[in-house]
DNA sequence: GATAGTTTCATACAACTGTTTGAATTGCAA
DNA sequence: TTGCAATTCAAACAGTTGTATGAAACTATC
């Protein structure tokens, strides 16, 4: 075990350089030139780059949700078992866009780099991605638990449309404030959590979707 | 100029094998081997790999386009140059969702096709989108027409919003399928036209933000 | 201080990649 | 038919990739 040196210098300086240039572009010869370390370093300490890869994203996955869930417990506890909607929203992408956006030069590589995993979807995180469902699965509980009336599928819908939202705003963070010519403020990380929270909130209590049914059929006759 | 065969065959080719099994896993040989044709047949008629990616990403693109405004504009018409809301999101998300969603045998290939280029972001499918702003420019300026008591910034953010909700939905709609156990119906594609319409409906029509401030208060409370 | 186990290192390997080459073939016009 | 351009083809090229190897260097234990 000795010094964990080398190991972790991959892993940083893995992380880095995936975040700075995605994962297509960098190589196992590249990684270990940034950290100082022989080649074959990365085979001993990690099997494969792929493992490696999987580990980095393992890493930061497990933050993430531990944020989630912090934020979601409190929230019930205070709320003796029901918290309110907006509040377990904001518990669900509040982390997630806080890590992402914000100014570029403050955003930390572990940011940097969960955002190209959501970009460039590499076969050792997809995998990983599949076992995230039983996390969502509490959220979904905690948001039944909280709109008692709303059947499963609304509340899965809603679930949806709020992910939906942060990593699509994130994912597309530069076009959007390319399309908007700067109006839109993708630095004021607490105004961007807002209006999701908001929307999602509103397409999870507001009147049921068969209530829509007249802009449906307007769309129909526009045809 | 001849035939043309060759060169047609490798596009459907390509186009099956990126949409089975994504751009990462294909490589030309597979391409050629599927298509009946030399490996160097690739390079005489497209000029690149990167090249013929291009191709087959912009023949879609503009076809999905020209459909998104040619809905946008007979509805304008027909209003009077504003269309209602609901019909312009419709427009923008419909051909999207009705083209990449429904029963799975189904699909087309030009579909999955398109799902994967959302999937895996490949550099010169990247470059490509990149120019796909003044195709949104379009829209933001019929959906400024249609609620002219907005402003720029709420336009911008339900506009992507939007987006968000019908790219997220096909990206991860495998996903949204096992979460939902089923309950949510992925193949009824114009449910789920008619609920992101609605919710982006919602986001553009109701209160501004910043009437949503209690419920930013009440998440700064429950930490 | 010898030994056993861990870690590092230079190097080679084997496979695969997109691309190029130059000759063979085809199709068509004169 | 002849000639010429467009197309096809087999083969090789040049580069890169992740991985494996076996010797060397180090570290800690007895």
């Amino acid at each position: 075990m000795a010094s964990d040196h080398t190991r972790s210098a991959i892993l940083a300086a893995a992380e880095r350089l995936y975040a700075d240039r995605g994962f297509g572009d960098v190589t196992l010869r590249d990684i270990v030139a940034e950290a100082n370390v022989n080649l074959a370093a990365v085979n001993y300490h990690f099997g494969s780059k792929d493992e490696l890869i999987a580990e980095l994203f393992v890493t930061r996955s497990i933050a993430t949700n531990r944020e989630r869930l912090h934020e979601l417990k409190a929230a019930e506890v205070q709320g003796g078992g029901r918290a309110p909607i907006e509040v377990i929203l904001r518990a669900l992408v509040g982390p997630t866009l806080r890590g992402c956006l914000g100014p570029e030069n403050q955003r930390s590589t572990a940011a940097r780099f969960m955002i190209r995993a959501s970009i460039e979807s590499v076969p050792p995180i997809r995998r990983i991605k599949n076992r995230e469902i039983d996390h969502l699965r509490k959220f979904a509980g905690a948001m039944r638990r909280s709109l008692p009336d709303r059947s499963d599928v609304e509340i899965y819908w809603g679930l949806n449309f709020a992910l939906a939202m942060a990593h699509h705003t994130i994912r597309e963070s530069e076009r959007l404030t390319k399309l908007s010519e700067g109006k839109c403020d993708l630095d004021d990380v607490e105004d961007v959590v807002a209006r999701v929270v908001s929307v999602a909130t509103m397409a999870l209590t507001a009147g049921k979707v068969e209530a829509m049914a007249p802009a449906r059929a307007l769309a129909r006759d526009a045809r």
